[in-house]
DNA sequence: TCCTAGTTTAGAATCATTCCAATTTGCTTG
DNA sequence: CAAGCAAATTGGAATGATTCTAAACTAGGA
């Protein structure tokens, strides 16, 4: 054989956008790249992101899904959202929004952005930078 | 003695706060309400606020103090702060304010509510009622 | 093909928080 | 004031998310 890499590393869209990222294209990375990136706009916990690796064939380690979920915010391929009960949640949407969240069961919904538009926030303490925002309205069911 | 109750039930302000909220004034509560409420402002932990008790000549379960905490947030006595590290921090400012954080670290430093306030923020979705609205901006040290 | 730094892995360890069942206590009533 | 009960407190065990560790594996360049 003239292959000269394993056959899950091509050329697609999965490989190149870990590659844009600066992450090596291992067969892990792809196929959580396969699972989140690309597809319609979620919120995902480490746990359930093992889940649907399990079910997809896919069975890995949690410490690696850890890692590559943190490589991946680090990337900016996916935002992680706090705030949330325990679990931080991984949002696959990277435009400006922000969220519901239903306090009783950890639900996220996405607070339309033409609905809402944060105006211009203060400056920084002086020696630091901002990272990111969050905000998020956190909901109990009416009764 | 003519005394009905134990000497530290007294009409001071903690107590009188505590029933204020609805809870019974316990010497456990009013030992976090003495250190807690009417101070200056600060954002504090469970661990923290155990080890100030000690400090204080006041042990106690940590069972108790997040008993307490979530009792006295309930109450309206404090303001939980997720959105950080690992710890939930409560807030003593009960004012309407959002928070810088430093991720390394976890601290948190209040946004003056002078310069920066909300827009009016959309509808909860049908069936649900917004409870808080927790804003962050997080931080990374400059270098 | 070989080598090495970067990755993955299972399982142990950590840490905040909650749960539990037993004991104690504030308060009301007789 | 004594008795009783519901509400609180307690230490310790249990839970759950996440991180650590040290060993085994692998992508990709020389």
């Amino acid at each position: 054989m003239a292959e000269t890499s394993p056959s899950y590393i091509s050329s697609n869209a999965s490989a190149q956008r870990l590659r844009q990222a600066g992450l090596r294209p291992t067969r892990q990375r792809i196929a959580i790249a396969n699972l989140l990136l690309g597809g319609a706009p979620r919120h995902i916990s480490a746990e359930q992101l093992r889940d649907e690796l399990l079910s997809d064939g896919q069975p890995m380690a949690l410490a690696t899904i850890y890692n590559c979920l943190h490589q991946f915010a680090e990337g900016g391929l996916l935002r992680p959202v706090h705030h949330v009960g325990d679990a931080v949640l991984y949002d696959t949407n990277l435009s400006d929004h922000f969220h519901f969240i239903d306090v009783e069961t950890g639900e996220l919904m996405d607070i339309e952005p033409s609905n809402f538009c944060l105006p211009e926030l203060p400056e920084p303490p002086e020696g630091y930078e901002a990272e990111s925002i969050e905000l998020s309205v956190r909901l109990r069911r009416k009764r």
